[in-house]
DNA sequence: CAGCATCCCCATGGATACTG
DNA sequence: CAGTATCCATGGGGATGCTG
């Protein structure tokens, strides 16, 4: 229980995995669909995710700057927790 | 995401919710599951968890004083997320 | 037994500005 | 575009002691 929440118990990191379950993202994808996160934070939990080996980021050398975020196959592990953690939310969440 | 995040994502808040999946449990009982949590940070998470409605607390008025811990029905409706993360955390820890 | 009260620290996270 | 770099605020969480 504690292991499985210090992966994806940050601030941001439950909707950046959720996001990274559709696909591939850009930096600057990511950043639209997490409006209240700051490019900081967004850059910061992208960068534990990749730690803990659930996200894999590549970076094209190109100009502008590319770089693309997917999930590895250990975040895909995670799917159905993040799903259900998805569901429940939009289920109750005016209940909090 | 965020709204389930805010309920499970406390320090000990799924510990806490997963035993109490297991049955109602005293104070005293709930520290000895918990021997890294203080008895402090014991106490405010489960006010929090009493907040969001999903435990409830009993107040036997005895000497000396007892007091009863038990997951509310809507406390229930996370319990297969709680399983899926505890499950997904057993299999994994190892990784992290 | 099951707590509250205090004091305190530091990690988490925010705001803003700058850059290859 | 996709970041660093800095500075700074908040509050989550710890240690300790007291109590009905």
């Amino acid at each position: 229980m504690e292991a499985t929440l210090s992966v994806i118990g940050g601030r941001w990191k439950g909707v950046v995995l959720f996001q990274l379950l559709k696909g591939k993202k850009r930096f600057g994808e990511l950043r639209r669909h997490l409006p209240n996160c700051t490019q900081r934070m967004l850059t910061l939990q992208l960068r534990e995710l990749e730690e803990d080996g659930l996200v894999k980021r590549t970076v094209f050398p190109e100009v502008p700057p590319r770089v693309e975020y997917e999930l590895t196959p250990f975040g895909h592990t995670l799917e159905s927790i993040l799903v259900g953690m998805r569901e429940w939310g939009e289920k109750y969440k005016t209940r909090l």
